[in-house]
RNA sequence: GCCGGAGUAGCUCAGCCGGUAGAGCAACUGAUUCGUAAUCAGUAGGUCGGCAGUUCGAGUCUGCCCUCCGGCACCA
């Protein structure tokens, strides 16, 4: 057992109790090398710890979850420790343990770049090779202070300052290296040997971007290298399946210097866009939405009354005409309230539901552009449902209900879904908000979906609930949205006239399903490694001939398949069937149609799936019977009862 | 927008201390008519992201700008 385990600061010795380490070593002293932690009664504990006869001890080991997290927090102290030898006045921030590894965030006297991670690297092993005891000491507020004072660690002192009265203060030592924390930690920094630095990157202190930009340093730790190299492996599959390789090598899109943000949809992207966008329509349509087309220029004055000239001014791109300034429009709410105004609206026409696949334009900072994921021109399933109060709650319900079936329909499950509540600068009186927020929670309860309440997040103008999706690299981009609006409808002066024939002002739900189609699309990509399913694939099957002898039967299959609707084209070019294959194979094409000499005589074709199953020699009537099937989308809803619109105009 | 990195042929990338740009694949031409993931040979292809500067000389050094990549903040 490491020296280290014997407890100092908080001594067994004056309370005649032993540590955990040493009971959990004694009762099963062949493993006690591994152990990296207590867990005493429940709570997780530094090996150090003292326990009570009586207490219930057992051992975190480096391979469960508490142990792998333990590893990674040490490790930031570690990254910490080897930052302050080799660059002195190093001042910490927070360092703590993330998913797959850790940070910390610093300020260093000089600026550091990728090319130093390998020295600090060095410098951590050295340390870890040392394997220094970990140990943990209790102080109060002022002994915290002084300590952090005298080794000038300001960032330290705000958390300091800011702990709860009641706080527990401890601080953690590892040679001349102290940090101020919480724990728990290693009880030596030889525990820790699989770790990696990864990248470094800036952070604002506190997350605030009014405040200083730290530097971030990121790494990755593990228990077991063969741990580690699955994680980097899993980064390199990640990295195979980034849309924006996936677009470059199926042909679907480009972006370039001169648009940035904005999309050059090739043709076989656009077959998807499209059939993305018609699916949805369709499944709108059935649920009694109607489609309208707004201007994408609206003169300023409109976004004046709209409030969006106030807040959203950074975020809009203007243009002029003869002394008349116009805004690009970044949403399509304004408008579609200009469609509600049209006429004098009755109670009996609620709820409306406005759709629109309208081109929508946001300034968005140069920073956060990502492929088709974060872009500055886009088309969202967007649409706006004017309702009373009382329908909010059947309204959002519906909606939610449509949602879960489009993602099921596209093959999604991994869903995250947030409730963002009141903040404190809000329009509204608090029964309204009461009233939305509770239909909010309450349509997710009963549905019995998980969430996470995000407090004082929703928009001044309503709360809302988002619905996100993961991309390659685990990363969560919104996609879905419904939020309630009280504020624009009376702002624009909506009104409609209610069954005792009074003026009342609607309530407005935005709402999105995919949210934009080009970050769904990103997303679907990434999901599907773009072998899409056969309704979404852009060409379905291609007809690959082995000699050009079978160039005129290849020509008719394609009319036969195309006739029986799918998406085809045939493959002369006087190449090897290897490479034919090969090629369709990388391009994500799901069914490869061979045709010799042998196939043209007997009318069939030989099937290959792209996953590179051989189905065998197939008629053509069957290969259309099967591939048309297939091609139908995952709709159960599709099935010819749906009677929908419902809207009574 | 902020921090760090990068931008060389269509794609992936090499190019040392500053001396006038290279590979593989793709493209093109020719040959090959071939049975389930790369047929062979030849040819051509570059304002080295842009603009200034230093220098006898800049892909290489300096400055400014643009774009992209990874984060942060923001956000569909």
């Amino acid at each position: 057992m490491p020296r280290s385990h014997a407890p100092q600061e908080i001594s067994s010795r004056e309370t005649g109790l032993r540590s955990a380490g040493e009971r959990l070593a004694a009762a099963e002293p062949a493993r006690a090398a591994e152990i990296l932690a207590a867990r005493i009664n429940g709570t997780i504990r530094d090996l150090a710890a003292p326990v009570a006869p009586e207490d219930e001890v057992a051992p975190v080991r480096p391979g469960d979850p508490e142990g792998l997290e333990i590893l990674r927090h040490s490790s930031a102290h570690l990254l910490a420790q080897a930052l302050k030898e080799l660059y002195p006045g190093t001042r910490l921030g927070v360092g703590p343990a993330i998913e797959d590894g850790f940070y910390y965030d610093v300020e260093t006297p000089v600026p550091l770049s990728d090319e130093d991670l390998p020295k600090i690297e060095e410098r951590m092993r050295a340390i870890a090779r040392a394997a220094l005891p970990v140990r943990r000491e209790e102080l109060t507020r002022a002994q915290a202070e002084s300590l952090m004072n005298e080794r000038g660690e300001t960032y330290k002192l705000e958390i300091l300052r800011e702990l709860p009265e009641d706080a527990v203060i401890s601080v953690y030592r590892q040679g001349d290296f102290v940090d101020l924390c919480r724990g728990p930690h290693v009880p030596d920094t030889g525990r820790l040997k699989v770790f990696r630095l990864t990248k470094l990157a800036g952070a604002y202190w506190r997350g605030d971007n009014r405040r200083a930009m730290l530097t971030r340093i990121y790494g990755t730790a593990w228990a077991r290298e063969e741990d580690l190299e699955a994680y980097l492996t899993r980064l390199a599959e990640a990295e195979k399946r980034d849309h924006r390789r996936l677009g470059r090598l199926m042909d679907l899109f480009h972006l370039q210097e001169e648009a940035p943000g904005m999309v050059f949809w090739h043709e076989r992207g656009w077959v998807l866009y499209r059939l993305v966008e018609d699916y949805v329509r369709g499944r709108l349509s059935e649920h009694g939405y109607a489609e309208v087309h707004t201007p994408m220029l609206l003169d300023r004055s409109l976004w004046e009354r709209s409030g969006h000239a106030e807040k959203f001014a950074t975020q809009m791109f203007v243009t002029g005409s003869e002394n008349r300034e116009f805004a690009v429009k970044p949403m399509n709410c304004p408008a579609h309230v200009q469609i509600f105004n049209q006429g004098l609206r009755s109670y009996r026409e609620l709820p409306l539901r406005l759709a629109e696949f309208g081109v929508c334009h946001r300034n968005e900072p140069s920073g956060t552009l990502h492929g088709l994921l974060r872009v500055r021109s886009f088309v969202q399933d967007d649409a706006h449902i004017f309702c009373t109060p009382e329908q909010i709650e059947p309204e959002v319900g519906a909606f939610i209900d449509l949602l879960f079936s489009v993602y099921r329909d596209f093959g999604f499950e991994d869903i995250t879904i947030k409730l963002s509540t009141r903040p404190e600068a809000r329009v509204g009186d608090d029964r309204l908000w009461d009233r939305a927020e509770q239909a909010l929670a309450g349509v997710l309860e009963r549905k019995g979906l998980g969430y996470d309440l995000q407090p004082g997040e929703g928009a001044f103008y309503g709360p809302k609930i988002e619905f996100s999706l993961r991309d390659c690299l685990g990363r969560v981009w919104q996609c879905g949205t419904m939020q309630l609006d009280f504020f624009l409808p009376a702002r624009l002066g909506a009104s409609y006239v209610t069954e005792k024939g009074e003026k009342e002002t609607p309530v407005m739900l935005h709402r999105a399903i995919l949210g934009s189609l080009e970050r769904f699309i990103g997303v679907l990509l990434e999901h599907y490694a773009g072998v899409l399913p056969l309704w979404l694939a852009p060409t379905q099957a291609a007809v690959l001939t082995i000699t050009s002898r079978q160039d005129a039967y290849a020509r008719s299959v394609v009319a036969r398949l195309e006739a029986a609707g799918l998406r085809t084209f045939a493959d002369l070019r006087n190449e090897k069937i290897g490479l034919k294959i090969r090629e369709r194979t990388l391009e994500r094409i799901p069914y490869l149609l061979v045709v010799g000499g042998q196939e043209e005589s007997s009318g069939s074709v030989s099937v290959r799936t792209h996953d590179g199953r051989n189905l065998g020699v197939l008629t053509l009537d069957n290969v259309i019977d099967v591939l048309t099937r297939e091609a139908r989308p995952r709709t159960p809803q599709n099935d010819g009862a749906a009677g929908g619109r419902e809207h009574r105009l």
